[in-house]
DNA sequence: CTGCTCTTTTCTGTATACAGAACTCGGGTG
DNA sequence: CACCCGAGTTCTGTATACAGAAAAGAGCAG
């Protein structure tokens, strides 16, 4: 593995562990010095987390950790919804059954262990294999590097709202109306059920960052109305 | 400006304009020593230009200028038809009338002058004003950063299908309907008169590819059944 | 004549030196 | 007392040296 890869790799999980919050400051030589590197590999590292989004460049001084304000959130989901909206419509009509077909039995099975509250992390699991299987199935380049950049500023969102059993037992339901759609080639369907999940997701998101900031929740009631 | 953007740009505009075809080498001394700069610049530059996809690393053996075939301009507007749709949508919903209504008119008065040959460039010019007025508009950062992610890719597409007198008059009514709906406000009619639009332009994009690679085009033309 | 292996060469990956720009902080001035 | 100016410091941006890995080519063996 080259250096510059271990230094974006340990930069990127201390930025979504969030060791450094947004407005952190990083620079060249601290950072070289912290992981025992030259600056020429942390150079290449910063680069890339600010092609990606996780750092911001304060021209000529450095980066900054980017931050991930509620408005933020938001266009995160603009654009998540018709990314992966167009991933599950394709992958329906492209999928291999049998592999959508095992992953279907497995979210029946959640919504029985999800009971017990240490089947969480299985289920994180499983829905990182679906992820996978997804990306697998849609043979469409330009679509998946376009998900797979915005999957660490989602890891970022999903940190701020700590997830509680109803909404994942809520989530599995609606995974499992996206497997059903993949199953069975209907990419409506699919799309469709993609579309609750991801504005559930959201508004669930949102809830728990209004509730650690009240104005903005205040901002919020006023919008619904 | 920093060595390394114009190392970037420089880069990039080759690229662009098929100074280096699909599967041109790129070696950093051999590039440092023409633009006359140092390896650094050069290696940051060819980073950059690897992350939007226009180069693919050669693991410790350089990069190619990657590939443009005709499955890879189909997954191009599998990501393009959803994200322009979005933005497209978003802005109907968020625009300012008076910069669209004045769009409308150009676009308006582009049938006419697209009569004469000589009217070509200042109509790409226009809709490079009218996508440049959408980006304004859309205030959705990721859905911007994608979509700027996508077009040099698809400026190379472009290059490859000469447009003609009859598709830039159907192009010119395409983006009318859009604007139309922008400035009606209506986020379903800018999307749908968008769908149609990107549908035609791919459409006219790999004929022009198929006619160029006979054997492609009977496949083509056996899917097409 | 073909295929394998060893040598040579050339390239990337990394470290580091150097220069210039930007910020900071102290002193002076209005 | 506030503001401005300038020296000093610290950072990035760039050049370059060096080491190690990969490919190319020559020579030898089958």
């Amino acid at each position: 593995m080259r250096a510059s890869d271990t230094a974006y790799a340990a930069l990127r999980d201390d930025i979504l562990h969030g060791e450094f919050p947004p407005g952190a400051a990083f620079a060249e030589v601290e950072q070289a010095q912290r992981l025992n590197l030259s600056r020429t590999p942390i150079r290449e590292a910063f680069a890339r987390l600010a092609a990606e989004g996780l750092l911001v460049a304060l021209s000529g001084r450095g980066y900054v950790v980017s931050e991930l304000s509620r408005q933020t959130i938001v266009e995160l989901f603009e654009l998540r919804q018709v990314l992966e909206m167009q991933i599950a419509s394709l992958v329906a009509s492209r999928r291999d059954p049998a592999v959508f077909v095992a992953l279907r039995d497995e979210f029946s099975a959640a919504l029985e262990s999800l009971q017990h509250p240490n089947g969480h992390d299985a289920y994180y699991e499983l829905v990182a294999r679906l992820d996978a299987a997804m990306d697998d199935a849609v043979q469409s380049r330009f679509l998946l590097a376009a998900i797979r950049q915005l999957r660490p500023h989602l890891a970022r969102a999903r940190r701020l709202a700590k997830d509680n059993p109803e909404r994942l037992l809520a989530s599995a339901r609606e995974h499992l109306m996206i497997v059903d759609g993949i199953v069975d080639g209907d990419p409506e369907l699919a799309a469709h059920a993609t579309s609750i999940h991801l504005k559930r997701s959201l508004k669930h998101i949102l809830a728990a960052v209004d509730q650690a900031a009240p104005t903005a929740a205040a901002d919020s009631a006023n919008l619904a109305r």
